[in-house]
DNA sequence: TGCAAAAACTAAACACTGTTCAGTATATTT
DNA sequence: AAATATACTGAACAGTGTTTAGTTTTTGCA
């Protein structure tokens, strides 16, 4: 019965090799290339072939997010290591921080385009940020009951240290910060000093 | 000398039609829907003639968002009216909350999409943004000035507080939020939660 | 081994998009 | 009235996501 297996395997192999490539044009070339066309020409079949395996552009780009969060996963993994929770929650900030600048295609697709986020069924959660998420909420919960920030409730904080991040990146991202008279350097470093200074705030 | 003036004035008039059908299409449509030839049809000329007028999608889109800045100017106008300038900040962070809420579309074009930032050059300032940044930065100044909050510099202040209403609003459009177990009005009163939240941190 | 059935793949089309350009129609000037 | 300048458009180009009908390849069985 082997040969079903294979089939199977021939299928998930396939589906690997269309989220690569994906992957690989929206880091080098961001959204606007990658195109169902551009992605065929590349594994050299044609453009209907990818919908033998894809739904439509939302499902594989659903996939290419899943690939996406697991470089932050594995880049939290890298910077997230002091044992204390409050030094822990700072670190996860700044990384998050770190990463959205240096991976602006991906943080896109992860966190500003519409896209991929209609494959998420109204009933069903967004997976793809789970371990990323979770990440952040167990510092908090951690710090929370330490009383080492001045949260009460676990949710409440995760929603606000995401959101100044993901406002400080996306704002940037976005050009949105040409409002300022501040040069690149001035900006990058108004949002470390952000960063910091919002930590001061949230210190018991 | 008046028919050179006429001229001016038509232009002026083709354009303004030309927005308003576009900002139109956009508040019940939103991004996808406005397109050039949509546009055209409804003001009943050819594609081609939307060029003569404006260079190209992204000057339009850029006049387009002026407008949309007009309305978010005029909602703070009616709603940042305390005398004190704390309570004047909480307004104006409670009042950019209500308004991406209430106008996902317009918040879109003004704040995520990139689209109309290209035409901004890196030499020139994002003048679209000016007077609804200057009303957040004017309450700052005279909180810092006053020692009302904990913030020392105005614009670290300023990014501070924008990225965190900017934030909240943007990870709730795009439904970043499906990652928590909460609901739609779960999501609403976090929100507001952390809004309250930031500005017990803030006070001093 | 030969052949029917099933699976894998693709060319071409559909309905869109932004944009350009040659050519027509209208308005203005001489 | 003729020449010029302005305003406008039809049609095309190059691209997009997606579907369908038809071809090629692989598989399972007599």
């Amino acid at each position: 019965m082997g040969i079903l297996e294979r089939k199977e395997r021939d299928r998930v192999e396939m589906r690997e090799r269309i989220i690569d490539v994906a992957i690989e044009m929206f880091v080098q070339e961001g959204y606007e290339k990658t195109s169902i066309r551009n992605i065929a020409e590349k594994i050299e079949y044609s453009p209907a072939t990818i919908y033998l395996y894809y739904k439509d552009k939302d499902e594989l780009l659903y996939d290419v997010q899943a690939q996406a969060f697991e470089k932050l996963d594995k880049y939290f993994r890298e910077h997230v290591v002091a044992e204390d929770p409050l030094q822990r929650l700072e670190q996860v900030m700044k990384a998050y921080v770190r990463f959205g600048k240096n991976n602006p295609e991906l943080y896109d697709l992860m966190f500003i385009i519409r896209a991929p986020m209609n494959v998420v069924d109204d009933k069903d959660l967004w997976v793809n940020c789970h371990d990323a998420f979770g990440t952040l909420v167990q510092c908090l919960a951690e710090c929370i009951e330490k009383k080492l920030i001045r949260f009460n409730d676990v949710m409440v904080a995760a929603l606000s240290v995401w959101s100044m991040g993901h406002g400080l990146v996306s704002l940037d991202l976005r050009d949105r910060l040409k409002v300022t008279e501040m040069n690149e350097e001035q900006i990058a470093a108004a949002i470390a000093k952000s960063v910091e200074e919002y930590f001061k705030l949230i210190k018991n």
